[in-house]
DNA sequence: CTCTCGAAAAGAAACGTTTCGCTCTCTCTC
DNA sequence: GAGAGAGAGCGAAACGTTTCTTTTCGAGAG
């Protein structure tokens, strides 16, 4: 709409003193008001997209993600959203379910970085662009991508999970769990058979599945376990979706929750509260993950020619206490 | 990183040439061979901030929301995403919780439109905007913003659940509703109360409850209804919120979901797949509805001298049935 | 062989800022 | 009372495009 130029116009004072004005730096106070007066007369706000464009900064943040179909992500969303405002940085938004230049995009609009659940396919893209701005992973580490990143301790969660139910007396444990492929559920895992494996508990891998990441595989993997001949005493389900899943197989199969079988979710918080008896879940700190992500980035931005070493930020599960998880004697 | 310059300097063509490359105009065959060489040796990527300035379009809609703690608001970032994506446009999130100039720092970016649930503080700030930029609202309308919108079709809504209620033969029938000062949940009441009456059921203030729209706000008024002295049959309750904390009072209160109490939820698809009995619900088509506000935003870009009569769309909503919902004899 | 006409290229001016040197005006010090 | 130094203002050049206007080139017509 209107510009400095009009500012100029109503006040005569030069471009450069304007711009000062409107950088924050010291102005005298007669010219501060005249300013002030004629900017409101005009409505005036300066054009970010002009002083990017100068200032090579474009005080904007890309969030890269595969998918907006996932509800961990779009939370992602929210936190550095939540993060970044009060630093006065704006929030893209760019998913990338296929192939494409999304990285490129965000480049191109000059992004001053990214905070990313890697996609796959964009991982190349990633490396060069981390080359010119901060990057940093969020959610699960890209192979071959060396940036700094905020990751729940997925080990320790598993682990969690595992302690839990031994110390309610669990021996016969299952796990549906998610495929191997992405790091995030191959530690989650992990953690859990080592804390079974700890317990002196030998794992056995007719009730240890790695299915789909999904509503559907988490139901089938839950069929499969309650199939099992010995039919195990308890279930972790290693995801929010694999908990769904396992839910609606659970019910499906007529057990009942908690009596027949107890079962430890993951990340499901509302699930939780609405089930009969409530879930107990391993909840990951969403918001905490992206509101460390986003200062990750700041500190990054703040000081450019800091260590470029990574800086791993690992952040603890929580447990969210319910009534799921029977107590069995002896 | 590289400009026009580094082309124009390998290849010895003017700026003028190479921007019309850039913008698939056509170029002697020869010199889109040159171009296209020095590009790729430079990985170039044309400037999309000097674009923007230089064209005054961004290419970029703003979404804005009240906050990003809703889910539904979360859906409609990806429904948004996804829609535009296909169209070339890139989506720029904006929360604006509490009064701020979240609109302005909008159109500061120079954002080409703006789609957003309009948040009460921002309102005057839209209408001004409005006059500049097409304006698209989405679930619920605003006092004094004459702009095209989506919306479920609330009425409906209200309606369609009583009439499932009244089918299955209940009489004495409940509400958990929201406070009226929203459009939303006053039409959607509404729309429940005219069928009740239709159906020569007179309304029992004291079962038609209308709190805070929230989880807490669902288990206080699913409190207050059961604990009515002549308790309902049935329940419906108008959101996701209200469902989920009218599932939490129910469940604490020992009754049986579908057996001492019919319910039917709103909008609360991975809720109802996880009670037990499921829940039946009716649900917005939330993905319509962003898909819809997408289309509007680029019906209006694509026409800037179209009729600037706002175009209301209303889509309807869906039953999913579940087995929360008991037949009544008699 | 010149003239005309159209297509494509070139030149240059914008878009709205920031920033780099300067100049100017004070005030403080010796 | 002169010189230095700080503080503020100014003019102009950039940032990387698009676009308006002008120029060039080549082919076809007469």
């Amino acid at each position: 709409m209107s510009s400095y130029k009009d500012i100029q116009r109503l006040t005569g004072l030069s471009l450069a003193t304007i711009s000062k004005y409107f950088n924050g730096r010291t102005v005298l106070d007669e010219n501060r008001r005249a300013i002030e007066e004629a900017a409101e007369q005009l409505g005036f706000r300066p054009n970010t997209i002009a002083r990017n464009l100068r200032s090579g900064r474009s005080r904007t943040v890309g969030v890269l993600l595969p998918a907006l179909t996932n509800n961990f992500h779009l939370t992602i969303i929210a936190g550095v959203e939540k993060a970044l405002h009060d630093a006065g940085l704006s929030v893209l938004v760019a998913a990338s379910p296929e192939p494409g230049d999304a990285v490129g995009l965000l480049m191109s609009r000059m992004v001053d970085g990214i905070i990313t659940v890697p996609p796959p396919h964009d991982v190349p893209a990633l490396a060069a662009a981390a080359a010119g701005i901060p990057v940093v992973q969020v959610d699960w580490q890209a192979d071959g991508l060396a940036t700094d990143g905020v990751f729940l301790d997925n080990r320790g969660a598993g682990a969690l999970a595992a302690r839990l139910l031994i110390d309610h007396g669990h021996r016969r444990i299952g796990l549906v769990g998610g495929t191997p492929d992405v790091s995030t559920h191959r530690e989650r895992s992990a953690g859990f058979r080592a804390e079974l494996a700890a317990n002196g508990i030998t794992p056995d891998d007719t009730l240890l599945t790695a299915g789909a990441w999904t509503v559907a595989g988490g139901q089938e993997s839950m069929r499969h376990v309650l199939a099992a001949r010995d039919r195990p005493t308890a279930v972790f389900c290693a995801s929010h979706e694999l908990t769904l899943g396992a839910l609606i197989a659970l019910n499906d199969s007529g057990l009942r929750l908690g009596r027949d079988l107890s079962l430890v979710g993951f990340d499901a918080r509302e699930l939780a509260m609405a089930t009969l008896p409530r879930l107990s879940i391993v909840e990951q700190p969403t918001h905490e993950i992206a509101a460390r992500a986003a200062e990750r980035l700041l500190a990054r931005l703040a000081d450019p020619g800091a260590d470029p070493e990574p800086v791993l930020v690992t952040v603890d599960p929580h447990f969210v206490p319910g009534a799921s998880v029977a107590h069995l004697d002896g």
